[in-house]
DNA sequence: TTATTCTCAATACAATTGACTTGGAAAAGC
DNA sequence: GCTTTTCCAAGTCAATTGTATTGAGAATAA
């Protein structure tokens, strides 16, 4: 046999090398060849490692989210002593938003992914699986809050949650179009928890 | 000459069948032919009345654009008596959700609109020039909330005006992506504005 | 060594794309 | 009636797309 080599590392690179052209041209304009290119690797090479494009795009997907997800710990775990819940929260959030070039990239091919997801079925389910589970960690912390005395008690965790997902992915949007500089974002977000963290 | 023909409705008319396709398979699924096709003429006379792609694209979101602004401004022409400030805000904002399939719509070429325009410097200009009117709009509500005695006067009409759109912003992404029930969009709004008017 | 199996390069292919050209039909002005 | 201008259908064009095929190089197992 040839070389032995790392199917797993390999798709990994493809994959990265996809993100940067969806960054720069949107996952439409992503051709195999286009891939492939930017890999440095031939066509038939790209081909051999993905039998279709609709593989690499899941696969691309997913691993852009677990990535994100793993940046996520690392971050909360880089907290110095026992984080209060607001400070996990703020942490969190401030990790998704696009703040420096990396994650403007992956907030970048996340929405491309996003608007293919709104049109192909089978790509929406891999989408918004993310969702609940954040949402639940995010009302854990909300609860933990109130349990605290923290955060007033009548407010829902659960709601709050949502809100404070939905408020990053708008603020994000607004980032990423110029309509809000990040700056802005950041402390429109520290007002929202300053509202919900009273205490 | 042929029958004169208004070429603005002929336009317009291209211009919805464009939706109508960018709704069901995105802006990149629509070629012209397909247009044409859902617009129900030929591809020469399509060409006839957009010499490029590029105008077709650009005349349909200033035209979609112009209609979201029409409807809202109806909507609060329909208000019983002098609206108070939270009134129009609510109007408005539940006017930009995805709560019926018009709406639905029209959000879902907004966003294929949006998505084109991140990586595409022209189109950008276009895509953002509504936010800075919107946020004065909703700016100069917060202000009569709080003359009123309606807001808190410690809280900052500017930002309050962006927190409300990028919530809703962000609410209308999660109800497209089906990971946000459109009632429970709408009940996170009138919460988050019910904390806003505490009076 | 020999053979097997993994890796990958080159090419072909049908389909689709946006843009362009050509030509003719239809009606208004003279 | 004749010209002129507007409107539009059909077809062509090169480029690009995802996919499939073919075969060769390379290293391990026998």
């Amino acid at each position: 046999m040839p070389k032995r080599v790392d199917h797993e590392e390999r798709r990994r690179a493809i994959a990265e090398a996809l993100w940067r052209i969806a960054c720069a041209r949107g996952l439409d304009g992503a051709s195999l060849r286009d891939v492939a290119a930017e890999a440095g690797i031939s066509l038939g090479q790209l081909q051999h490692y993905f039998s279709s494009k609709d593989e690499m795009l899941v696969f691309a997907l997913k691993y852009l989210g677990g990535l994100a997800e793993q940046r996520i710990r690392t971050r909360l775990l880089g907290l110095a002593g026992p984080p209060s819940p607001r400070d996990v929260l703020r942490e969190t959030v401030m990790e998704m938003l696009p703040l420096d070039d990396a994650s403007r990239t992956g907030n970048l091919v996340q929405i491309a992914y996003f608007v293919r997801a709104l049109h192909d079925e089978r790509l929406r389910g891999h989408a918004k699986e993310g969702v609940p589970a954040l949402r639940a960690f995010f009302a854990d912390r909300v609860r933990e809050g109130i349990a605290r005395g923290e955060v007033s008690a009548d407010r829902s965790p659960d709601a709050e949650a949502m809100l404070l997902i939905a408020l990053t992915d708008g603020l994000t949007t607004h980032v990423l179009l110029e309509a809000c500089g990040p700056e802005e974002a950041v402390s429109l977000l520290d007002a929202h928890l300053d509202r919900l963290f009273t205490a």
